[in-house]
Parts: structure tokens; sequence; C-alpha cells
DNA sequence: TCTGGGGTCCTAGTGCCC
DNA sequence: TCTGGGGCACTAGGACCC
């Protein structure tokens, strides 16, 4: 999907088609986590400090992220995909690897090439979005084809110019090459991926070690055999929150690794899960990132079990100076627990998680007050019908009443203790129409 | 300028066992 | 009894991805 949760924020509010859009984390230390096409001439990109893109892009709208929308959204994309084929492989929200062979969808590349024609006319009339599609002999390649159509095309890389056609790229078009990476292979003298082709792979071993250097000499030549894997097992479960201040209060960061471990074990229950080994992670104020685990002898998802660990493993971790994140995480995951079978048994759950934390808490440098009414939510007004929060502050709550299929709509303000204004869920972006659901 | 959140995978060091 | 090495589990950190 092309730029998808400023897609779906535009195609949910008309108002804001056409402009500078910007989703991400609003309080002083987030980032972007996605910007529309308008706002990239500004030279906003995702992970880039908001603070930077205010600086960029001053008259941009900016919005929280409202992933459970677009969770809605990226099933029904899915469930396009999974129509072709049984391999379908998500790597994000918006990203997904289809084996259209295994699925009989395609056997050759017109017939490929057909699919994605109408996969593209699907999406666009399921969910009112552009997607874009790569067509490939491999997913490595597929990646870079996709990457190539977007906005909103279609790129086939015929088979037999694959190596002609990465040769001249930036090695930092290969998937695994990073900043690091590309900054190691740079003062190595190769800045190509000929170059990685022609340095050999006993070379690239010896810069990027054995597993790194094999695989991607192998890219280098365009091999890449890795078959497309529908169901990826979770292999760990972790929250962390980054503090609009750094904490310096010992006392506060214990309880704030509390609420995080109950977090996390929600978390991990939620997907029925539990797991053995319990991590810590502290960022500093100087951003430097320690972890410290522990692993126990059988799987848990006892809420006192992992914040008893969690504390221990803050307990060896100097917090002077301050802390900016901290989070909690569980790997080593298995899917039953220990203490399950006897609380089963007895017929009782093991209780004690406090229930008011909210799964993605919205950060903002507000009080909690306008913390309520976060930039870019729906809305619904007694009076003016649905709508959405363009900003809030000093008392006072700015709202833009307009719905995907109308105009652009009419703002207005009120008092943020308003009895008519309630937060809403979102608005299907597309009228529902029988013959493309489900 | 000042760097989110949720993941995966790899490497290297260490300790233990055989 | 000492030494060496392979294999494994664990721990910590780093790179990368979206």
């Amino acid at each position: 999907m092309d730029a998808f949760f400023a897609s779906v924020e535009q195609a949910s509010k008309p108002s804001l088609r056409g402009k500078a859009v910007i989703v991400g984390g609003l309080g002083p230390r987030g980032v972007v986590a996605t910007c529309s096409y308008e706002a990239r001439v500004f030279g906003v990109h995702s992970a880039m400090p908001m603070a930077q893109a205010r600086r960029l892009a001053p008259n941009a709208a900016y919005l929280v992220p409202r992933f459970g929308f677009y969770r809605t959204i990226s099933e029904q994309v899915m469930g396009l995909l999974r129509a072709l084929s049984p391999l379908v492989e998500p790597l994000s929200l918006d990203e997904a690897f289809v084996d259209l062979e295994a699925g009989g969808a395609a056997w050759d590349r017109e017939s490929a090439r057909l699919v994605g024609v109408k996969l593209r006319a699907d999406i666009r009339a399921v969910t009112g979005l552009t997607g874009s599609v790569g067509l490939a002999a491999s997913k490595m390649l597929a990646k870079i084809a996709s990457e190539q159509a977007k906005p909103d095309g279609l790129v086939l890389i015929e088979p037999g110019t694959e190596r002609a056609l990465l040769g001249p790229m930036p090695v930092r078009t290969l998937p695994g090459v990073g900043p690091a990476t590309g900054d190691h292979l740079r003062r190595a003298g190769i800045t190509t991926v000929e170059e990685i082709a022609e340095a050999g792979e006993d070379e690239l071993v010896r810069l990027l070690g054995k597993a790194h250097g094999h695989a991607l000499y192998a890219m280098a030549l365009a091999h890449d055999d890795r078959p497309v894997v529908a169901e990826r097992e979770t292999k760990s479960v972790s929250v962390e929150d980054t503090y609009d201040v750094d904490i310096h209060d010992r006392l506060r960061v214990g309880l704030e690794v509390q609420r995080l471990a109950d977090r996390c074990v929600r978390r991990l229950r939620g997907a029925g899960l539990s797991g053995r080994t319990i991590v810590l992670k502290v960022r500093r104020y100087d951003f430097s990132t320690l972890t410290r685990s522990e692993t126990l002898r059988g799987p848990t998802d006892d809420p006192a079990v992992v914040r008893e660990a969690a504390a221990r493993l803050l307990e060896s971790v100097d917090t002077t100076g301050g802390v900016r994140l901290l989070g909690v995480g569980v790997s080593g995951l298995a899917d039953y627990t220990q203490e399950d079978l006897f609380a089963q048994a007895a017929g009782e759950r093991v209780e004690g998680l406090a229930e008011d934390v909210a799964d993605e808490p919205v950060r903002e440098e507000a009080g909690p007050a306008e913390r309520r009414w976060a930039a870019g939510i729906d809305v619904r007004h007694a009076e003016y019908g649905h709508g959405w929060v363009q900003g809030s502050g000093l008392g006072r709550v700015t709202v833009r009443f307009e719905t995907p299929d109308s105009e652009p709509g009419r703002v207005r303000t009120f008092r943020i203790d308003d009895p008519a204004l309630e937060p809403a869920d979102p608005l299907p972006l597309v009228a529902r129409r029988p013959e493309l659901q489900g």
C-alpha cells in the first residue's frame, strides 16, 4: 500500500486530500510513522523526528496513528490476497508476499501481470486506496519491484534481466542493508550491487560476518530461494514507552516497569501465549540502550511473576542521570503455561492485572482532558454529526465535520468538556458493496 | 536536530556438559 | 587428572525492517 497510514487518513478526511499529511507521535519525542507524498516534497520521511518535520512542513496536518482502523483495512486487503493463494506472508499491516504459483493464480509473466492489474483494481474498489504490485521470481526481487512501482503502479521484473537491473543500484536497495552495513561497505569501496558481486563471497564474509556475508553475496547475484511462509510463529511479545521527560525518580521507574509488565502480560494472554524469558529494556538519558534478561524454569503468563522478574532485572541497572524509555518483553514463547494446568484444575485464573491502561496510549504535551481529543481521532457531535479532531488546547477542541464520502467540511470549536461531543468509531472508507465484501 | 514501537535475526562471549 | 573441543543454553548488544 502506498503511504498507507497517511492515505487512510486522506481517504477518511476529504479536506486532507492533496495536502501534506504526517502521521506519528505528536509528543515532544515523537517520530514520523508515515507521511503523504505531498509531505515528502518538503523532505519529510518516515522515522524523522516530529520536531524536524514540523520545521520542514509547518503547515502540514499532524495526526496520531489509528492502528485499530488501519488493521481493519489491512485485513480487507489481506483477504483479497488470500483469495489468490493460500501462501500469503504478511510483512506488516501494508505489505505482503504472495506465492501466485502455489495458488494456481498465475503460471507465466502474462498471467501474473493480469493478476496484478486485477488485484490493484480490487484493492481500490474495496478500500478506496491505491496499492502497488511488484512481480518477480523471488521475494527479494518482488520487494524491489514493488518499491519501484510506488506510488500506484505495477512493475514486473522479467526473468533473465535481474542482474543487469540490480547491478547499478546502490547497496542500500538490497533488503538487510541499513545505515550501518551501508557505511561498512562504503568504507570498503563498495557502493553498488555490482561491486558486491565483484568483491566476491570471501570478502563479503570477511567484512560482514558469515550469515550476512553469504546472504548479501547471494542477493547481489539475484539468488534468493526463500519460500513464502504463510504462518509465522510469534517469537516475542514486548511493550515499551518513551517518556516525554526523562524519569529520574527511581521509585517512579520501578512503578513504570510494573505497569509495563502488566501491559506485556495482557498482550501475551491476549495472544494465548506464555514465555520463559523476561527482558527489561532501558534507554538512558544519553540514548544508550541496555537490556537485561532472565530465563525462568518454565513459561509463565502470571503478571506477578513477570513483574517480580522485571523488578529484579531493574536492580542491576544504573538509572542515575535519568531514563527516557522503559520496556518489558517476554520471549521463549509457548502456547501453554505450567500455572494454567493448576489454575484450570482448580477452576480459577491468576488475577491481579490492572485494567485501566490503554494498549496504545496517546501521548501529547496537553493535559488529561485535551489528551482525550488527540488530533485525527473521530468524534460525533449531537447536533453536527460525524467529524474529526483537528486540534485541541487551552480548553478548546476544534472539529472538522466531514465523512469519507462528503465534501470537505466546516470547522467548529467547542469547549473540551462539551457534553454534546463524544469519541466515535471511524466510518468505512468505501460504502459497503455486498458483491465485493468478505 | 535529536532520534517511536513492535518485532526478527545475527554475533560474540561465557558457562556447562560430555 | 588434565586438556581440548563440540554443542548447547543463556545473555547482551547491534542491525534491520515497517
